[in-house]
DNA sequence: GTGGTCTAGACCACG
DNA sequence: GTGGTCTAGACCACC
């Protein structure tokens, strides 16, 4: 277990969001433990064959969200207490969120119950895809 | 009636989309009825205080969107509704959108149900808000 | 294989319309295969002494299409072809490139049959010139 | 009979190019016979509730193709004898006309046989149209 | 007055 | 290196 990362070159979201992302997500579920250890850049770099500025830039995000900690000299660590957001915080950003997406798929003429399905089965299967990895 | 425009430059979303988007949204709900005449790019320039170009990339992303027309000379019109995409490629829209919002949202650590309620009703405001624009 | 642009500064067509018609028949024709890098806004600005700006447009419109992607940081490369539009909203363009094609030509006198003799040729032609350049 | 103008305003076709366009039709099909005279730019005008600039526009089109041919002080006839335009540039214009086209329509995706057996119709149809007037 | 095109040059995000 | 956004200012077609 630990951390096993993949990413699509021919995609729009950016590497080192993928990068990113999925460090989160292993975090979030469990399969990375607090206090366990992150794969150094130049490992995660030569496996997934990007460039190590790549990896810096998601680790470095991490390290600003609070998912992870730099222990100096020695690496980085997921952190022990995720101080995330407040609840506050955790709100304006799902409201944010909400407001793009609505204002995306409005316009491409779905009814609000289509909508609400779909996003159901989306949600669904990131989930399933998240326990799948927790239990590997 | 009409149109009330307002951007925040300290977006990620550029100005440009900011622009077009509320015009879609606002053709899509009802509230900017086709055969309505849009403003013209130097009222909106100077309204948003952008330059005028950014208006003009806007309205001529709408335009190509069959969103709008333009009467030459005259200006620019919103169009009569009709589906501009494929059924594939309304499909392939929509599911990009879910999942970059998924990405984004499930990581706040919110419940799939929570979630889904919270954009029921997001949908239902965007459309009881156009009502109300179209009844003043 | 590749691309070969080439635009004329004295036509009614824009120059930004002119490069994205010529990547969109490549594309379509098959000369530009979906994979394929596009050469570079700045090297094709400079190939074709224009603005970048008019070529990044081009590039964005064909983006919109859905003609190409975008690999942040690595460049343009071309989509997997996909029927974009509606069969409506297909019919509906061309019906109208018809009859902006028919006022210009009735007016010269041809007959009928001679119009629609070339127009074959014409096509035939585009097909092969894609097949050509595709065997090179 | 004379001349019966019509114009749509909700057109991406210029007023000034659907007025010379009309009138260039009727003097084709001997709707307007050669020294007729034609109606004067402000009785257009306001027939059709446009600027007098924009007949004016048309008129001065009209004349420089060899179409119709001012006599000072006594307005606008139908020229005599119309000299257009020599066989290698009709053809030229042809060519033009069919490239345009066919790049425009080739990216929507329609078969060889399908546009030009449109085409077919579409010239049929603007023929009728032309008769109809002919016969008035 | 309207929108549309092009140039020039700056700044940013991504790899 | 890649593309994307924005500004400034010019010029044109159309009404």
């Amino acid at each position: 277990m630990g951390l096993e990362l993949n990413i699509t070159t021919n995609s729009a979201v950016p590497l080192y969001r993928q990068i990113a992302e999925q460090v989160r997500v292993a975090v979030a579920t469990g399969a990375l433990a607090p206090g366990e250890q992150l794969p150094s850049v130049r490992a995660v770099a030569e496996q997934l064959v990007v460039n190590p500025n790549t990896v810096a830039r998601a680790y470095s995000e991490l390290v600003r969200e609070g998912v992870a900690e730099a222990q100096p000299g020695r690496g980085l660590f997921v952190a022990e207490r995720r101080t995330l957001y407040s609840p506050e915080e955790r709100d304006r950003r799902l409201s944010a969120a909400l407001d793009i997406f609505a204002r995306e798929v409005l316009f491409l003429g779905f009814t609000r119950e289509q909508i609400v399905a779909r996003l159901d089965t989306t949600l669904a299967k990131f989930e399933a895809g998240a326990e799948e990895k927790a239990h590997e």
